[in-house]
Order: structure tokens, then sequence, then C-alpha cells
DNA sequence: TATGAATGAGTCTTCATTCAT
DNA sequence: GATGAATGAAGACTCATTCAT
């Protein structure tokens, strides 16, 4: 009675509740797949509610995605954090792959952003600054191209965890990562070796 | 009257029509946006052709998928053929995957595919071959887990080559499958620790 | 079974009968307040079928107002026949006028088809063509004024019809209209003549 | 806070501030378009007061309809007034309803007001007695029949200037109503027959 | 009493699928 | 066999009305 009553008449977490249950079956069934009716389920809220708090579909589905790029925003400012203190070696950086892929949540979050990027130009700016952003990690020990072939792979992770259902094994990012970015310092196209 | 007739007796050139009708439409807005409407504009087909050949929706976007998983199992065929007469070096892969996404058309089938397999078995496992396959390139000269690296940063190339509307420059390619596939021969776990 | 037969595949009859039901129905309850639903209903099709052949209940209005318009340019053409025949005389005006609001189906679409033209300014315009074409039938004879002051009157007749649910009297409206129009041949606002 | 203060001290303006919303907004988009919504924010006022003062938005269009009717009956009163004075002269007439339709805001209430009479008994019964009480004003000088064609000529006169967005000029409508009521003190019928 | 959150009925519209012709 | 008309289920969205607070 407390949980009816208190959800009944507390906005802001129903307002929670409708965009975090989008936001889940984005992730579970495409951007372009949820309804009304599948989120209100979802949500546990009549579907009035839906178009309660949100005037189209599409707003809602601009909220749900909202919380998935805050949630990749929050992951990218964590690494950001561990690489201030570590170093953006192979080793660590590695850990961190593995560890964000081994969540299969947030990993199937990084998928379902990506993917809705396909057709959305909003996130594909955003993809495209994730993308920088890690090979920015890289840039001034191992230069451009380095720190974008080392990008490309990180997300190319993404889609083997997909595939396998499982993240690839740290050891195998770290031994990859540390062939893609070549010695600290070198220059963008070796001459010497 | 030529054309009527002669797609009156020609049922396979009609259903071909239609399947790449339905192909083209499946990479251009999803495989789930589709539509017999949609699929009988375009094949330049009765709404009627639509579902005299195909029992269902489902069964037309299988035999679409199906032809665009042809298309992939063909540059597959193709990637094969280039590595058995001239080796599967860096060089020379790089060369093939920065062609294959230079070819728009094909690199935007790739990722419809493998956006497809996000919710459909078959075509995941499909994809996890291709991974494979990608990854036999390279098991008997670097190994396992250099090979799947190998694979997975190809993989990523098809995502980077869409964000930014342009293939990576196959230097950078070959640089980073150099990197990540290390010296010919070596053992599955290095040897050095 | 006839019938039914027919009617299930008859689609010109059954776009006639939806337009019917649909022209039937904004004269009853008003441009604004027909559904798919009542209109489906009054024509004793499926709801579908109200879909089927307008895309939008926005069409289906337009081509109920159109079957409507089109009585009510037949009206004035039958009046325009008279008039040429008989000259536009106030007793000649009068019958035809009064003949024309007791055919209280007539008089009924004349109304809401100007209650309609509040609103959408195509039929505004038809509306004041209309007022036009009805002046115009005095303008040789009485000049401007009092050929628009005896369209404005005979416009009057179709509310006052509406009010009291029977036309004017043929009397009234021939005195009226002898008097407004006054004798023939008078100056507008007479300087020479 | 003063502004909220008041509000709260004064329902009875609230809910004329709601009524006057809603007279408004009839005027504007007419009976059946008006909502609870639109009313409210209009009114400047919280969705809760609408229904607070009002049980359902019927009751809130009735007594919306009613200040309409009632500005009407205001308006009726004047002329009474006037011509009391002036006597039921063409010109006296001829300025009171030219001076009336000038006066966008009051044409556009009579209009809407015959609108919505069209399917509302109780607002045609009104607009039968406005049109007695128009006809009233002529039938001891001129006789039943020509005082009636004289009110409905008035009536004419609201959708003309609402067809040409400007009223008659007051000399047209002047030298109709003399053409109509013709000489003060006829029989009903004509002398001569 | 005043507010606005809550709910579901009803609206337009799309479309897979069926089936008469 | 080929066609497109037919149908209803389902989706997005609006809003009168109720009622907790």
């Amino acid at each position: 009675m407390v949980d009816a009553a208190r959800r009944r008449r507390d906005p802001e977490a129903r307002r929670r509740a409708i965009v975090g249950a989008a936001a889940e079956l984005i992730v579970e069934v495409g951007v372009d797949a949820i309804t009304h009716r599948m989120v209100a389920a979802r949500a546990d809220v009549p579907l009035g509610a839906t178009t309660q708090y949100f005037d189209t579909l599409d707003d809602l589905r601009a909220a749900a995605l909202k919380t998935l790029v805050a949630q990749i925003d929050e992951q990218m400012a964590e690494v950001r954090a561990v690489v201030a203190e570590h170093g953006a070696t192979p080793a660590v950086l590695a850990r961190i792959v593995h560890d964000g892929l081994a969540d299969a949540k947030s990993a199937e979050a990084d998928r379902a952003v990506v993917t809705a990027a396909i057709s959305d130009p909003q996130l594909r700016a955003l993809a495209r600054r994730w993308s920088s952003q890690l090979a920015g990690f890289f840039e001034a020990e191992h230069g451009d191209d380095r720190a974008l072939a080392a990008a490309v792979f990180i997300n190319g992770t993404i889609w083997q965890a997909h595939l396998d259902d499982a993240p690839l094994p740290a050891r195998t990012i770290e031994l990859a990562l540390a062939g893609i970015l070549g010695d600290p310092h070198p220059q963008t196209d070796s001459t010497t070796d």
C-alpha cells in the first residue's frame, strides 16, 4: 500500500521509472522498436502515464537515450580518472575495457547507443566524440594514427563481446593495444625501427 | 507490354526483384522498418506480388537478409582468394579492408547485417562465423590471440567508417594490423613476460 | 448476397458511399465533428475502408465538401438557367429561393457549407463567389448596391429557414426582393443618366 | 503573491475568468473545439480549476455561451433604447447594424452563437427570439411580412460581413431596409392586389 | 479548497494478411 | 497465378474526468 500510494503520487519517481524502462527496452529491442505499451508494461504504469510525462514517443526515446548517453559519459569520466592516475598504458586500458565489457549491462548500453547512432545525427556526433576522446588518451604518447587505431580496436571489442556474449580476455586486449600503440613516443610513420 | 508479359512469364525474376528491393530497403531503413508496401513500390511490382511470393513479411525479410549474407560471403571468398595468392600480410589485408569500406554500398550492407544480427540468433551465428574466418587468415601465422584481435580491429573499422562517412586510411589499418599481429610465428602466449 | 458481393468489390461505389456518408454527416453534425467511425457506420463499411479510400480524415472531409459544393454549384446553374429564360424578377427569384429552401436537404447543405466556410479559406472563397453570382443576376438591371443587398437578403433566408425549420413564404421573399431592388434601371448613386 | 492571494480569495473572479476565457475560445475556435486545457491556459488558471468550478465541460460550455448570449441581449437592449429614442427608421437601424458589424468582436460573437445554435436547441430558440425582436421593431409600422424580411436581411448582413471581413456600407443597408420596409403604415398585404 | 497527477476511452492512422476477382 | 480491395489489430496521441494530496 505504501508502494502503491507512493508511486501514485511521486511524479519524479514515475518519470524516472518510465525513462528507465524505455532505456532498458531500447537496449533490448532497439531504439525503433519501443512502443508506449511496452514501456508502460515494463515500468508497470498505465498506458496513459507514458504520454502524460512525454508529449511524444520521440520525446520519450530522446530522454531514454539521454540517460544511456549519460551512462557512457560517466564511464568515460571514470576512464579518464583512471588514466590520469595510472597512465594510458595498454595494461591499464585493457583492464578498464575488459571490466567495462564484463559488465554486460553497460556493454549492451554502449552497443545500443552506437546502433541508434546509425540514424540519429546527434548520437552520431556523440559517438564520434567518444571515439575521439578514446583516441585522445593515446595521442600525445603514440601519435594520431596509432591512437585512432587503438580507439577503433576498442570499439571493435564491444561488438565482439556482443557476439560472444563475453568480453575478450584482458590479456588479448592488452596484447593488441600494445601492438597497435608500439613503443611510446614513436613517429607517426616510423622510419627507424 | 513486353515488360508486363516478361514479368508474367518470369516469376523467378520477379521474386529476385522483390528480394533485391527488400535487401536495399533493409540497408537503408533497417530490418524492422520495411513494409510490404515499401518493398512493392521499390521493386515496382503490385502489392499482391509481395505476399504471393512470400507467405509472411518475415519470410521476405529472411530471404532479403539471405542475399545480404550471400554478398558478405562472397566478399569473404574474395578475401580468401586474395590472401591465398598474396598472403595474409598487414599490407594485403589493409588494402582489402580499406577498399571494402570505401565501397559505401558493401560497407552499409555489412553494417545492416551486423545490426540485424543484434536480435536475430541466426545472423548472430553468421557474424560470429565471419569473425572466425577473418581470424582464421591469421591464426596459423600469428596465433589465436593476435588473430582474434586482428579480426576485432577489422570489425571496429566498419563502425569507424560509418561514423566518419569515410574509411580509415589504408596506411592506418596496415600499421595497426602489423602491430596487432607482431612478428610472424610467435607463440600464442608471448615469450617474454 | 448479390448486394454483399457487389459491394465487396465495387470500389467506385464504395468510395461514393463513404463520401456520401461523410457529406450527410457534415450536414448533420458539422464538418469538424465527423470521425472515421461515424462515417464507416453510416456508410455501412468497416472502419478500415474509410482509410483505405482516403489517406487522411481531412482528405475525406475535403471530398465530402466537394460534393456539397458541387450540389450548390448545380443549384446555382439551375438558377442561372431559370433566370436566363424568365428574367431575374423578384417573382422568379422568390420562387426559386423558396423552392430551394423548401428542399430541406439542399437548404441544410447550403448552411453546412457556409458554416464550414468559417474556418476554411477555400470554402470562404467559394461562398464569396456564390454571393457574387447571386448579386450578378441583379447588377445590370438594378446596380451594384441593390444587387448586393438582394444577395445578402437571400443568404439571410437560409438562416431564417433553418431557425424556423421552414422556408419563408415565397410572397414575403418576393416582396422583400422587390423592395430591395426598387424599380429597374435605377442609379446606384445617381448623378447623370 | 498578491495576485495569488487575491485569486484564492475571490472564487467568483476566478469563475468569471474561466467563463470569459471559454467564451473567447468558443468565438475563436468553435464551440466544440474547446478543451479544459485550452481554457485553463487562456484564463491563466490551473487545469483543476476548470473542473472545480464546472462539473463537466458541457457545463462550462453552457456558461460560456450564456455570457455570449448576454452580450447579444445587451446589444439588443441598446438597439431597443436607440430605437425608442430615434424611431426604427432605415437610417437609424442601418447605423446600428453597421456599427455592430464594424465591431469585429461582437460580430464574431454573434456568428459564433448562431453557429452554435445549429445543434443546440436552446440556442436556436434564443436565435429565433432575437430574430423576432428585430422584426418587432418594425411590425407596428410596416406589418409582419416586411418586418420579418427586414430581420432576415439584417441576419444576412452578419454572414456577408464575415465573408467580406468588413461590414456592408451603412448606405447599402439603409437603402435595402428602406426598400424592404416600403412606406410606413402599409397593410401586411399591399394595397392593390 | 485547490491543484495537477492519473487513467482509460476514443481518435486517427498504418499495415500485415486474406481473399474475391 | 496475379492483383489490389478488404479488414481489423495495433500504434501514437488527446483529453474529460476523477481523485489523492
